[in-house]
DNA sequence: TTCTATGCAAAAGATTTGCACTAAA
DNA sequence: TTTAGTGCAAATCTTTTGCATAGAA
């Protein structure tokens, strides 16, 4: 994601407050990798500004999804929806035991589909999510 | 996803119970292409016999995915999740506007990881999901 | 001073669970 | 007759919403 300096300057040219809780949550997304669920960025949050509600936490990830600085992942379900700081076009390796999720900063130019196999389809994008099991878990 | 009957001899098989509900969903389910969710599969099953349950709905899910003759889609939320009666390796065309999710039964021998890039994981599977407009949703 | 953000409590939607009753085997 | 399934209501979990108050601009 853009640096807390750069998304708070976004802010306010769209005319949005920059208060001490949205300036934390810009902060712990801007160094994170972990691909968080809002309860988990939730519990980030409060563990250095123990007041702060969800409500304020969902909504500033509401607000900057709107804006494009951040993008639900596809999702691997098991529980609630996470969302990736990395906005531009990549791809997943998630570990199946302990849901950690990585990005693959590439391309895969073979994945394209013919004319018949789009079945009238105009195709915007496409997505690769590998599954496996990361090496900490793989000793378990 | 196998005939109902194929799923009747499996259930017999684990001890499990065939009802009439039961009976009623593996067919629905059988015929069905359109990876539903919960909910649109339990308003297909009450529009044929009325009193059944949403919780029977949701058991019998459970119990099919248990056994691995159903397979919840790699989410891409908007409401519950769904379920693909094709439990075999394949690839997704999601429609953006309307939702529709079609299967892509090919191959792409590109989609694969060099060592480094794995970082350690062992990788079980991929999956592949196209995002595009459908045709109809192209008129609008 | 104005107008958005916050935080609470309640609501909403999807799914699960506890339990008494029914029905398949 | 035994054991699992059904259906209801309630609980749970994630996320959204209404609203009064606080606080940024």
């Amino acid at each position: 994601m853009k640096s807390p300096e750069a998304i708070i300057q976004l802010f306010n040219q769209k005319g949005l407050k920059i208060t001490p809780q949205r300036r934390l949550i810009f902060e712990l997304l801007a160094e994170d990798e972990s691909h968080p669920a809002a309860e988990g960025l939730y519990q980030l949050v409060i563990s250095r500004m123990p007041d702060v509600s969800r409500t304020t936490v969902y909504n500033t990830l509401r607000e900057l999804v709107a804006l494009g600085e951040l993008a639900p992942v596809e999702n691997l379900s098991e529980a609630g929806a996470r969302f990736d700081t990395n906005t531009s076009h990549h791809h997943h390796l998630f570990c199946m035991h302990c849901q950690t999720l990585v990005d693959i900063e590439r391309n895969f130019p073979d994945v394209e589909l013919s004319l018949e196999e789009a079945k009238g389809y105009q195709i915007v994008k496409n997505q690769v999510t590998f599954y496996g099991v990361c090496q900490e878990c793989q000793k378990i």
